[in-house]
DNA sequence: GGGGTGCCTTGACCCAGATCAACAGGTAAA
DNA sequence: TTTACCTGTTGATCTGGGTCAAGGCACCCC
């Protein structure tokens, strides 16, 4: 079904799951209370887009829980993913009133809405939400860039791998599945073809990568979605990467 | 010479000519006088690293003239360009006191830095300067996303050619060379070697696609390094982008 | 003048990944 | 139960761009 389920439920933001890593993270609670008033939960499907390239877009917003992408496409077909919004990330640009890119939900999707200008007006006089907004769109920008790499420069092997290794440790940040030694599980959230639209590749070459990762005991698939990758080392020495990829947490 | 040409020669922000795009634009003389008392010049020669990813950096600045480059390095030799830093760009992270990415004058360079903490402390103090970083990272993460599918999803002539448009475009739109019809002409500040490290290609290719696009009058040289294109419009088809992309200024 | 050296071009060949195509499992509707 | 659809796998073949190699031009220094 493609309704709008638009919640007008009043959530508390005090419970909220992402209160402190969104852009409302270092807001007090006279701020929180002005954000509350001009919020209001939307929810979408697997495979609903949230907005299109070009709309009108009345509202900025936050991902509280489930997975979107943001997409570029040509007019011949080709598309290229350009960011995958998790919970708490941002979706929208302050001060633009129309949408860059189109938005999809890849899974269940709940979205913490702000109206524009309020939210807009907010900004210019709460530094907090400003900060905290730089702050995120600069990791962004790192994320961007690593990204840039494994386009630019890695083969299809070495892409699977970094996009597993981006998505273990993501999961493993939040404690989910965690580390047995260096083994570590996670749920695919993506489809072969999201992979493919994320990595510049088709879902051909994806589907061969991670046999070719499963054959060589990188990783094991339970199921088509679920992932055990046995030795995280192992896996960050496929991504063709610097060596100390970093702590896993 | 690798000196370092650090010039103490009080420069005048009123008559800087960046003063208006950078992250200063937004400040009032009070706010300048303050930066003044923080900054200091730098200058480098073409093919002068003017950091290593990984080196302590205790400035944070602007690029006042020419062009440098951002990059990132596999072990293997690899290298990806992720920011090509033109006049009036930000080079550092607030925060980070490392840099992410080498840095690499590309032309004769000058440099605005600023020291880094008191820059950091007085962020946290005049909401123009976060404000305008705002901006100009959201405008980085965009410039960032359409590079991603270029890198993606671009055929080697397409790309060439998107990198022609946007070099087009900036110049255009700093009033060099200007149109005369939809004719443009300018210089090209990278070699064939930093191009094909933008677009994830070889030098090789790229000198092939160069010669392509002559061959079929889409551009012309004067010289290897000056380009000039007869119709923009014909040059904005070669990129795969939907048509109309945008008027030239 | 001769010989570097840096940047670019062009040719010949090869291969990673795209393309085209067939098919397999799961599930959901008829 | 059958049909249809969606997602994913695997095989066969093709090709865009990589790799390796040779050479050209401009400039500088001896």
């Amino acid at each position: 079904m493609a309704v709008l389920d638009i919640q007008f439920t009043s959530h508390d933001c005090g419970s909220c799951p992402i209160r402190h890593r969104a852009v409302c993270a270092r807001c007090d609670d006279d701020e929180l209370s002005r954000l509350e008033e001009i919020k209001y939960y939307r929810s979408f499907e697997p495979g609903q887009t949230v907005i299109w390239s070009g709309d009108p877009m009345d509202f900025l917003g936050s991902i509280v829980s489930g997975v979107a992408t943001l997409s570029q496409t040509m007019e011949d077909g080709r598309t290229q993913m350009v960011g995958l919004l998790l919970p708490s990330d941002f979706v929208g640009r302050p001060g633009r009133g129309a949408a860059a890119y189109d938005v999809t939900a890849v899974t269940d999707l709940t979205m913490c809405c702000f109206r524009r200008k309020p939210f807009e007006q907010m900004m210019e006089t709460t530094p907090h939400i400003a900060q905290r907004l730089l702050q995120m769109t600069l990791d962004e920008l790192d994320a961007a860039r690593e990204w840039m790499l494994i386009l630019g420069r890695k083969t299809a092997r070495e892409k699977i791998a970094s996009l597993l290794a981006i998505l273990g440790r993501r999961d493993a940040s939040l404690g989910l599945g965690g580390p047995v030694g260096d083994e570590i599980a996670f749920d695919l959230p993506l489809t072969r073809e999201a992979m493919a639209d994320y990595l510049g590749l088709t879902l051909e070459t994806v589907s061969r990568q991670v046999s070719a990762l499963k054959k060589d005991g990188i990783i094991a698939l339970e199921g088509k979605r679920r992932v055990r990758v046995p030795s995280y080392d192992a896996l960050l020495a496929e991504t063709g990467d610097d060596s100390d990829g970093g702590a896993l947490i």
